[in-house]
DNA sequence: GGGTTATGTAGGAATGGTTACTATTACGAA
DNA sequence: TTCGTAATAGTAACCATTCCTACATAACCC
């Protein structure tokens, strides 16, 4: 259980933001779970707390929160952003089946950018790297029933279970 | 300079295509170039030789011609997805600065991989790797003037001049 | 060839995630 | 309390992408 504090605000540059209840809700929630979820999810968690929140708030927060390092936006490929409550750097496996996204629990390689510093004429400062694969359950269902693997994973079709 | 056939038609799985005079432009117009378009930038240059192209009729080739695995879809973080002629598995680097991307002519590292193969209950299958960095320009403008570095780039600013 | 059906096409409309705007409310300092 | 500012809910706008539909063309059979 995380507990986060609601009296100090919240500090981004020069720029100091109230802790508000919206905003505590979010934040709390992200905190919750390791689902990685997107913007509307976080918007029905959140709402089960606080019915008249609006999808806009969630969107503006999270904007907020992941600028004041309190979590942490994804931008792995594909129509939706997700948001982290794990703040650390770390890599991220997506299943390819049901689109489910999970930790690596693998520090970053910095090696890697050594590795191609000298390949094209950029300065490397930085890498994305995403693993690629299925999750458990997905080997499970592939190697049971050899149907068609269920087709591409509808929007809000990746819940934990 | 690259020539294309036009006679023969354009296979994936068991469809055929044909190859027509739009599609034809788009082709030839994507593969003439180092820059991994966007759909748009795309819809301006083939607008240039046929000026009653519809982006739509755009979007459609290029999904019809990267299914034909004549073009590669690019999903690289950001709003807009991008395109590229060069069909062989490579690796790209993102410009921070001004959002440029470029190719990294190193094969890629399967070895990434096996590396990660027992960090997570995941059967990895694949990865998507991304360097980040300072293009020659940017590199340039950065050391000369030490001025706020340009804010995030445009939507149309990324032009390989 | 003539007729018929399946498939592809172009352009426009719709979709859906995200952001921007606006009137109203909550907060915090003086 | 009062005043000034930031945050909110609700809604409209935005824009990349996908879907729809009337029309055109190819393929097929006879
Ligand atoms: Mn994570
Ligand atoms: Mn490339
Ligand atoms: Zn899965
Ligand atoms: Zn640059």
């Amino acid at each position: 259980m995380v507990t986060i504090t609601n009296k100090e605000p919240l500090l981004s540059h020069n720029r100091k933001f109230r802790m508000t209840r919206q905003r505590q809700v979010i934040l709390e929630e992200i905190k919750k779970v390791r689902t990685h979820p997107t913007a509307d999810q976080l918007y029905e968690m959140a709402r089960r707390r606080l019915p008249h929140i609006s999808l806009g708030t969630v969107y503006r927060n999270l904007e907020i929160l992941s600028e004041c390092g309190m979590v942490q936006k994804l931008d792995l490929g594909g129509a939706q952003r997700r948001f982290d409550g794990n703040t650390k750097k770390h890599y991220h496996v997506h299943c390819t089946r049901c689109g489910r996204v999970d930790d690596v629990p693998i520090e970053a390689v910095v090696k890697i950018q050594t590795t191609f510093q000298g390949a094209s004429n950029y300065k490397i400062t930085g890498h994305k790297l995403e693993l690629l694969g299925l999750c458990p359950q997905c080997k499970k269902a592939k190697k049971a029933l050899t149907k068609r693997p269920g087709r591409r994973a509808g929007r809000k079709s990746n819940s934990h279970p």
